[in-house]
DNA sequence: AACGATACTTAGGACGCAGCGA
DNA sequence: TCGCTGCGTCCTAAGTATCGTT
């Protein structure tokens, strides 16, 4: 590959030593040498064949290529839901005119008099023919992603040559945020070289602008992790190119996360007992913060940071709390003080709880809540940046997030030694730990849509199990019979029945153990927190303990970005 | 303290393909 | 061999956190 002298030259010094051996940057400085081939750009808009036509008011209308562009994201998005929404219509049909010719414009009024439907058709045949592409055509288009990933997928900071996350840059299409989204249709524009800034060090190989472009800026700022931005016009943003996970930076934050989620067990003790006496204050300030640092602590909730209303989806996080979030019930379920959580956190996911809570606690939010309006803050004393603040003062690098870090880390350790059961076989020793990693995930509250083809294949494992029932019975019918025959007359017969048996039973408790797992994992998403919040060093240091193959519980990719903690942690690793 | 800009982590869903059983 | 399904990868949205300015 054509990366410049300086980056092989760098590499050739440094073979052996991975990076968590190296020594360490100073504070703020990200590398010393940065080089990069830029990003790839979306391909560029292909005109529809004349034969596709696009209908107004019944009459065929021939788009001009921007307008026609923009119709076919609409037209490729026809069967999902969201195009009947009403803020979908009316943003998407906003962006589309300004995309159009002034007649155009003067003859498209109404979104619901244009037709899509055979440009859709259109694309489905597409998609239907790339389906049905012969293993060459397929096999060519694998070799030209691959060529592309070795071409712009890497770049040489410092002694190593690293994967890149992202060196695509996001194609032109509709927006379409998460939850209820007050912009959702918006058209997301075309991202041109004139709108990528470029970062990479002084002395390396700047890449260069495609033929007849130019970049808005190169810098060189090696206070910051990223090769390439730009500014995004949904929200106005800006979006970023970064290295993949198992690089060094990436690799090196992520241990730092656990080091000081780690430094948090030590004194997290001290702070409960702090924020306990602080539910006393005589500040009405101190105490909002203590309850909010109490639910952040013992729901996992997020911090909850103020979001600019009408700009995104209505999501809160803790400090963001209103009134309407929560119900008191001084009893329920045979339960004293008991507060019922129902919100939509990020993503728009549902949060819903019911928590019983300390007296102090609940006295505390029934203040709070005093002479409020459903849609006022519940803690109207406190925002992130507040409980920031107060979190440094109590431990240097602890903000509201470690909470989360530690918890789950924590938890994932405790469950472990709790249901690992030394006798049990791998599969059920990898069933106690996804059990361990399932309650993390509730914890955290990851969850996912329960799989579409989730009812049936469950059916099909439990006709499985039924039949593997009927055939353990049918051998030990045989058994049993040989056994009476063996005592006319001894042979081989019955000892290789005995072990069909066995073998029978050890499947069905196979088939069992999955169901079972897969059951419970109906709406929970492990890999977030598996990804996110986990210590990999436990999972290291429990699969060295149990004798369990790594790759049983990390894929390749994850044992890419765990690298560092396969090789550092022993069996004997404390969180 | 409020605000806007910036940088970085965390998140769920779509989709395609390998691997498996019929 | 074929069809299904479950997993991994890709995608990019949506959070957290901090900093400089007013």
């Amino acid at each position: 590959n054509s990366l410049s002298q300086q980056g092989v030259l760098c590499r050739r010094y440094v073979t052996v030593m991975s990076w968590w051996e190296e020594e360490r940057y100073p504070e703020g400085i990200k590398w010393k040498f940065l080089e990069h081939k830029g990003p790839v750009f979306a391909p560029p808009y292909e005109p529809l064949p004349e034969n596709v036509k696009f209908y107004y008011d019944g009459k065929v209308m021939k788009l001009s290529t921007k307008a026609e562009e923009v119709a076919t994201f609409f037209a490729k998005m026809l069967d999902h839901e969201y195009t009947t929404k009403e803020i979908f219509r009316k943003n998407f049909f906003k962006d589309w005119r300004k995309e159009m010719t002034s007649e155009e414009k003067s003859t498209i009024t109404s979104l619901s008099k244009c037709d899509f439907t055979h440009m859709s058709q259109y694309f489905k045949a597409q998609t239907e023919a790339r389906k049905q592409m012969s293993k060459e055509e397929k096999q060519k288009i694998k070799e030209e992603n691959e060529r592309l990933l070795k071409e712009y997928g890497y770049c040489v900071m410092d002694n190593h040559k690293e994967r890149i996350a992202n060196f695509k840059i996001e194609p032109p299409g509709l927006f379409r945020g998460r939850g209820n989204h007050p912009k959702m249709g918006m058209l997301k524009r075309r991202i041109m070289p004139e709108d990528i800034i470029i970062n990479c060090s002084k002395d390396s190989k700047v890449p260069p602008p495609p033929p007849g472009h130019k970049w808005k800026e190169v810098r060189h700022d090696n206070k910051v992790t990223w090769l390439v931005s730009w500014t995004e016009n949904i929200q106005g943003s800006i979006k970023y190119i970064m290295l993949n996970p198992s690089s060094r930076i990436k690799g090196e934050k992520d241990w730092q996360k656990y080091e000081t989620a780690r430094r948090l067990k030590k004194c997290v003790d001290k702070i409960r007992n702090q924020y306990r006496e602080d539910w006393k204050s005589k500040e009405m300030k101190v105490r909002q913060r203590a309850v909010a640092l109490y639910f952040i602590d013992k729901l996992a909730l997020r911090a909850g940071n103020e979001k600019e209303e009408g700009e995104t989806a209505d999501t809160v996080g803790c400090c963001s709390l209103r009134v309407e979030h929560i119900k008191l019930h001084p009893e329920l379920d045979g339960q004293e003080y008991v507060v019922e959580f129902d919100f939509l956190g990020k993503d728009s996911i549902r949060y819903y709880n019911k928590v019983p809570v300390e007296k102090r606690v609940f006295k505390n939010l029934q203040l709070f809540m005093e002479n409020k309006q459903p849609e006022d803050d519940l803690f109207d004393r406190l925002n992130t940046s507040i409980l920031n603040k107060h979190l440094q003062d109590l431990m240097e690098g602890l903000t509201a997030k470690v909470f989360r870090t530690y918890n789950a880390s924590i938890t994932l350790q405790q469950q472990l030694k709790e249901l690992t059961n030394p006798d049990d076989n791998i599969p059920a020793k990898i069933l106690s730990y996804n059990r361990a990693n399932r309650a993390v995930a509730i914890l955290c509250n990851h969850q996912r849509a329960p799989p579409k083809t989730f009812e049936k294949s469950m059916m099909n494992l439990q006709s499985k199990i039924d039949a593997k029932k009927e055939q353990l019975a049918d051998a030990r019918r045989e058994l049993k019979s040989a056994k009476a025959d063996a005592k006319v007359r001894r042979d081989e017969k019955s000892k290789n029945k005995k072990k069909a048996v066995q073998r029978i039973e050890e499947q069905l408790m196979k088939l069992e153990v999955q169901a079972t797992d897969r059951e419970e994992n109906k709406q929970i998403a492990l890999s977030t927190s598996k990804l996110n919040y986990l210590d990999p060093r436990i999972s290291v240091a429990w699969c060295k303990k149990w004798g369990i193959p790594i790759e049983k519980i990390y894929n390749k990719t994850q044992r890419e970005k765990f690298a560092w903690a396969i090789d550092m942690a022993e069996e004997d690793y404390e969180f």
